[in-house]
Parts: C-alpha cells; structure tokens; sequence
DNA sequence: TACAATCTGAAATTATCGCTTCACACGCGA
DNA sequence: TCGCGTGTGAAGCGATAATTTCAGATTGTA
C-alpha cells in the first residue's frame, strides 16, 4: 500500500481508523459528524465539552489519524470546507460522501425519501389517531399478523407493542397455526394486517373470520389497496416503490414506529410504569446469569 | 449605544461602514471578502498576517463594527457559516395533509429524514460496496442475526437475500440454539450482523467465534458503535434517533433494502434465472392448493 | 483473584493568542 | 518649522489554548 496519501478528508481517514477507536473517540466522531466539519472548528476545549470527553482525547484522536496537533487537524477542516464552500455542486454532500448520484445507496435514499413525503399524503391521520386509539386501549386484546415478507414487519411492531402494553400477540409466519390463533380473538380485539401486493388470499380469509368474530381490523398496505381493505375499519395506505426487485418496506416500518411511539403518548401513565418493571426484569436477568 | 444588533452579518457591518475605514481596515476587508467568512475563521494573527497589518489594526476592525473583540466577531462568522451550511432538507413541502406540524408522524417523518441523510455521511460507501462484493459471491455461505430487537430486521434481509441467491440462513433470536449455527459457519463465510444499543454480549462472543472459524464478519450498527466492529471487516454506522421511547430502525431496514438490491444488481445474471424459477414453483404451489 | 494492558481525564506545563499600551510616522494647517 | 490629530505596528502582558504527564479506572487475561 502507498503511503497514506495526505489529501484525505478527516471523515475519510476517520472512517479509516472507526474499527480502531476507543469509546471516548468515537464519541469525538459522533459530535464530529453531527455537524460535519462545523464542530471541529471551535477550540480543543469546547469541541471536548460538546462531545463530553476530555482535551487530551481530541489530541490523541487528532494524532491517531495522522496530524501532528490539533492546529494541523483544525486546518485540515478548513481547507477542505473552503474547498466545499468554493464547489456548488457540494449540496450532495448530504448524501453518500464522494459517491456518484447514481450509486444505489442515492438512488435507494431518494425513493425512500419519495415515499415517505408521499406516504405523509396519502394517509388520513384521523385513521392514524383513531388506530393509536385502539391500540392504547388495553381493555382490546391485539392481534398482529403479516404475509410472507411482511411478516418480520408484523414481529418488530408486536415486540414493540409488547413493551409498552399487555395482551399483544403475534400471528406466526406460517399459516397451518393460523385457525388456532382465530380460535383466541374475540369482541374488541384488534387485527393488524400488514398486506402488501402480492395480496395473500388467506390474509383474506383470515380477515373475514376476525371480523365475524367482533373484531376490528386494521390495514396497512400499499397505494394500491389490498382487497383486505374492505373489511377494515382503518386502511393506512402507503407508497412503496423502490429502484429495486422488490418493493421497499421502509414506510411501512415507519408507520410502526410511529404507532408504537403514539401510542406509549397516548397512555404514557400506565405505559411507563411497565416500563420501569421491564428494565429491572432485565437488569435482574442479566445479572442472575 | 443600543444592544448589538445580532442579526446583521459581518460583510453587511463592513458595508455600512465602509466609508469610514482607515486603510489598514480596507486591506482586511479586501482579505475578508477575498475568501468569506473562511479567511475570518484563523486566529487574529494568521489573519493579520494574511491581510498584511498588525493584530491591534484587526481588533480595532472587529470594534468599529460593534463587536466586543475578536473572539465574538469570529462566533459571528462560524454562525452565518453554520447557518448556510444548513441543508435545505429540512423544508420539505408538507406532510400530513392539514396535520398539524407538531403531530407525531410529522416529527417521526423529519427525525427520519435526518437519521437517513446524516447516515449517508456517516457510511463509507466503499465498506457497503465491499460488502455488496461478499453478498454476491456465492461461494460464500451468508449467516444473518441480530438482538432482541433487530432479529426482525434480520429475518427481513434473510428472506430477500435467499430469493436472490442460495446458501442464506438465518440465526434464529433464541439465544440457546446458537450453538449450533456457531458450529455450521465456516472459512469464507460471512456473519451479517445487526447490533444497535445496548449491545449484546453475547453477540460479541458470537462474532468472535465465527471469526475464529474464519468467517468474515459486517456489522451493521449505530453511530456509537457496537464492539462488534473490532472484529468486523465491514462496519456500517447508521443514526436511529426517534421521538420515541425506543430508537428507529427504518435506516437500518433502508441498508437492507439497499443491500439486497445491489447484490441483485451485482449478480444479475444468476439471480434472474432464479427469481424466475422461484416465481413458477410459487404459481405451482398456489394451484395445488 | 490478581496481574497486565489499555484507556481516560485531572492537573501541570508550555505555547500561542488576544488584547493593551505606547512610541513613532504621517498629513495638514498655522 | 512647529504642533496637533490620526493611524499604525512593535513590544509586552495576561488569558486562554494546546500539549504532556501521570495516576486512577476499566477491561481483558491467566
């Protein structure tokens, strides 16, 4: 290998050297890229009280990636924030570093951004709020089930509901189990469906039956609407295309988490409580091991 | 005197004053324009040195335009600096429609969209490229696991990765069958990793393991980095701030994503025949119903 | 459990910076 | 020519920043 060339940019010779960091360095990396390279042009002093570590650990980090103090490390990021400040085309900085556009992590980054800012549109957030309504209700059982490629989808938002309330359940990924899960819904239970095209007929079937039984469906699927949606009392539509094979599941997770985030708002008094039991049931776990 | 008026920028303060500068003020605005606001942000003495005066002709600049001193007309500089650095990201067109913008998705959405764009600085796109180059090979055996929390996400990319290629297996989340895949990972293998705070132990003594077997391990992760990455030939640093009790794993799921298309993109002669194959028998399996 | 290796920050030291003072230079009118 | 006002920078003085040292804390290991 060459010798280092000299005209590497920090971020580049950091992301060299991130496998061999301490913790209080990557701690400096952290506050660095938060505000890349703005929060390197302040004083050793400050930049270690922003990244809460100590001076002689900026100097050491300095040193670690090839400068000689921290003079020589804050001139580096000058020059290369003239260099920027000079370029016009910098503003796709905020993208992939030095990547083309057309490298996939642009492209994939665009279309989720797409997604997300058209998904926003799509849904009616009186159908987001009044599902969160169900969901913080814990007097209904849920019920959360999702097809073949949703299904992990189906397992992060039961997982999550699970910490924050009692009476979550995970409809398995494969459908021989599911007449046994019917059996347990009920009056007042809540289903939530991922379905996205290809619709599952059995999600179907599995639907029509909940809702013979009393209970209340709620849909998230793609723009174009699974056939479900009709026994739903709340459809979340989303977009989901991607430069890709298959479609991209990142909104749907996105309105998972913000389900999941709503709804510990929305009963945040019993929610934190359970919490708090959560955390020492772990902690006690973790040490009885 | 009234209170400094903080909104003014510096190159409009020099401009008001302008007529009523000595000449050794002129040569520094000269300097100052010369090179905005960068050549300001060196210690008063390079500064100087640059525009050719003394230091006290500097202080006595920074006095004439209403600053303290030299420190503060410098603060001055960093901020506007800081301020057009600003992405215009931020103001995106609307979100939810007639939502207000304080409603949780629209904070979900703009926490997001800055968890992906700050992730995209934070990544090495030649570690995900290098990465994509392992996922490819299809001599190599892929092993996929994450924590608690993340096992969906690895499920997710498990049943993408297996439709575009063979030899893919999932770790499953139960901590006491892992054993057992330790002993099915061999030389040239690659360990997929996903481990966001708080770190598992026992992951790290996985990874160590499949290491010492010979197996290469990536390691998706936070931006405070698991310990994973010491034994990670590839570590990918994502941001997952949410306005949520937990972290949001939508970038994480976004590099998924992304992998798995650009592996497809890498292998696309092979994976083609295989996706077609799996269509078929899939059309098989429902007709036999 | 002890030992070694590594990491970390408090404190001391050194270097540099920001600022003040003051002597001198220059232009200009008496 | 002198005197006066204005502008300038050399020199020096704290103040702050950068660096070094070192002891305690932490972590891994026998």
């Amino acid at each position: 290998m060459p010798p280092q060339p000299r005209s590497d940019t920090v971020a580049e010779r950091l992301r060299l050297k991130s496998g061999e960091l301490t913790a209080a360095e990557r701690k400096l990396m952290a506050a660095l890229f938060d505000n890349y390279p703005m929060a390197g042009l302040v004083s050793i002093t400050e930049f270690a009280r922003v990244a809460d570590v100590s001076t002689p650990s900026v100097l050491r980090l300095a040193k670690k990636i090839g400068f000689a103090g921290f003079p020589s490390f804050q001139e580096q990021l000058r020059a290369e924030l003239s260099a920027q400040l000079q370029n016009p085309i910098a503003k796709h900085d905020r993208w992939s570093a030095d990547a083309p556009d057309t490298h996939i992590l642009n492209r994939f980054a665009s279309a989720a951004m797409e997604n997300l800012s058209g998904s926003l549109k799509l849904v009616d957030h009186r159908d987001f709020d009044a599902t969160v309504a169900l969901l913080a209700d814990r007097k209904r059982k849920l019920h959360i089930g999702g097809g073949r490629i949703t299904h992990p989808l189906a397992a992060y938002l039961s997982t999550h509901l699970q910490m924050a309330r009692p009476g979550v359940s995970l409809i398995p990924a494969v459908h021989s189990h599911w007449p046994l899960y019917l059996l347990d819904i009920g009056k007042q239970d809540v289903l939530i469906f991922f379905d996205i095209r290809r619709y599952d007929a059995r999600m179907l079937d599995f639907a029509a039956s909940a809702r013979e039984r009393g209970a209340k469906v709620v849909l998230i699927t793609d723009q174009w609407i699974s056939p479900v949606a009709r026994l739903a009392v709340h459809t979340l539509p989303l977009r989901i295309e991607a430069p890709s094979s298959w479609d991209s599941n990142i909104v749907p997770l996105f309105v998972a988490e913000s389900l999941v985030a709503a709804t510990v708002n929305a009963s945040w008094r019993d929610t934190e409580a359970r919490i708090q039991e959560l955390e020492a049931l772990s902690d006690t776990g973790r040490r009885g091991r």
